[in-house]
DNA sequence: CTTGTATTTAGATATTTATCTAATTATCTT
DNA sequence: AAGATAATTAGATAAATATCTAAATACAAG
C-alpha cells in the first residue's frame, strides 16, 4: 500500500540486511542483533522502520519478540519495479 | 552492482515519479520538468542520482538532454528483491 | 515482590538529503 | 560574435535520519 514506507524502509543497507537474516526463518530481536555491530536500540529503530512498512510481522514469545519476513509485501515491492517497465496501461494511482 | 545506490534512488517519490514519466517514453530534462512542482535544479539533482544508480540514461540532442529508462537495471532491482523470498541459496554476487 | 533478561522508547547529536537561488556550461540561431 | 535557451553545478539551509547513551517497559523466575 504505502510505497513510500516500503521504499525508504528498503533504502538502508542494514535493513536489507535484517531482511536476509530473515530469509532463513523468524528470530527473536536479540538474536537478529548478534549480526550487526550496533546497538540494540539502534536496531530496533530499524524494525520500526520494517514494521511500519509491513515487511516484517511480529509475535511476542516470553520475553523474546520474534520477528519474521513478510513475504508477500516483498512480493509487492517487486511488482512496484515491475510496474515501472510497462507502457502506462492499468495505472493504480500511487502517493507522493 | 551497488544496490545501495540502487534502493537510495528509489526511495524518494519525486524519482520514483520521474521513471513513472519515462515509462512512455524518453523526454528532455525540460518536458520532464514540467510534471514537477520543484525547480530545474532540484531536478538535475534528482537526475544524478538516478544516473548514479544507472536507471536513467542521457543523450544529448543539440540543447536538450534526453533522459530514458534503463529498464534492465530496473528489472535487476525486482530480482534483488525476489532474491530475499528464497531460502539463502545463491546468495552471492555473480550470475551465468 | 524483587531481581534479571529482553526489548523498546526518550532525548541528543552528527550526517545526509531535498530544496532553493545564483552562477556556469553547452548548444543553437542570427 | 552575441544573445537566447537548456541544463547543470555551486553554495546555502532546513528537514530527515542513523546512531548513541540512558531510562523505561514487559515478562519470567526465584
Amino acid at each position: 500500500m504505502p510505497a513510500q514506507h516500503l521504499f525508504k524502509a528498503l533504502a538502508d543497507p542494514t535493513r536489507r540486511e535484517i531482511l536476509r537474516v530473515l530469509r532463513d526463518g523468524s528470530l527473536p530481536a536479540g538474536d537478529i542483533a548478534e549480526h550487526f555491530p550496533i546497538t540494540r536500540a539502534s536496531l530496533s529503530h530499524h524494525f520500526n522502520l520494517l514494521k511500519q512498512a509491513e515487511l516484517v510481522r511480529t509475535e511476542r514469545r516470553g520475553q523474546h519478540i520474534v520477528y519474521s519476513l513478510n513475504t508477500s509485501v516483498l512480493e509487492d515491492a517487486a511488482g512496484l519495479l515491475m510496474e515501472l517497465l510497462r507502457p502506462k496501461t492499468t495505472e493504480t494511482t500511487d502517493e507522493s
